[in-house]
DNA sequence: TTTGGTGCAAAGGCTTTGCAGAAAG
DNA sequence: CTTTCTGCAAAGCCTTTGCACCAAA
């Protein structure tokens, strides 16, 4: 629940691993999971663990240098880019794509006027199918 | 990720447990999980299984009776409103209020157009601080 | 060196499921 | 009666974590 802690992202390191996995990550419009980025790593660095790839992740996602989507399905999506934008999901595939759409930051103010929270960011997801399961 | 199958709501039967846990659900304006909605049962139905919420829960989504909200946190939470409304979810608490403005159908037209994909349906959820976490 | 990171494997949290008995229609 | 549902407990799936060793700075 506690999203708002400040981790320290002055000490971190550059290692094999978290080079690899941001770099995997960036070399693809999709949205992985773990795992799947998992698999893809391996391929150029067979011995990295599960483990590692998770906590990397973590980490990157704290530091605000990707994003951790929390669409539907059960398990978190990646993104390398951290800025507010879009997502569709196919409802059968389950695949997650962009939706180039300039976020709108006045539903934000409205949403205040209509509750008692105060607003810190809006997630506009779109479900549908994709051209491939069509 | 096959969320488009149809299941056969016509041979449910109405059980106690499936009763309460619908009543419960309908009671309270906020979004519970599966466990907390449990607790709730509990108190009139003691000898109620923690799985047997979960089958019902599942079954009443499915069937459009209530709805499954995958809202950011690790657990799923349930609506008894299965009208498409918006949310806001408190980034200290966790908890999850809906947010009372009219549902904008034109983004998913938008989107439509963006996008190769056909889109059915749009959420749009709200990350704030609730009032008791100020 | 010092401090943070890794691999491994075990543990955790939430959810689903198989099965035998119970209950609804 | 027949079919669906329940309670229980075990299994499943994804993710996190403890620990001893390794590597970056």
């Amino acid at each position: 629940m506690l999203e708002l802690d400040q981790i320290d992202c002055s000490s971190l390191r550059i290692t094999k691993q978290r080079q690899l996995i941001l770099d995997e990550l960036m070399s693809v419009k999709s949205h992985p999971t773990a795992d799947e980025l998992y698999q893809m790593v391996r391929k150029r660095l067979p011995k990295i663990s599960l483990g590692t790839v998770y906590r990397n992740l973590e980490i990157m996602s704290d530091c605000g240098v990707i994003q951790k989507l929390d669409i539907g399905g059960t398990q978190k999506r990646f993104d390398a880019n951290a800025e507010t934008h879009y997502h569709v999901r196919c409802a059968k595939c389950g695949k997650v794509d962009d939706i180039d759409m300039p976020p709108d930051r006045s539903v934000e103010k409205e949403a205040g006027k209509l509750s008692k929270y105060t607003i810190i960011r809006h997630r506009l997801e779109f479900t549908g199918i994709c051209p491939a399961c069509k």
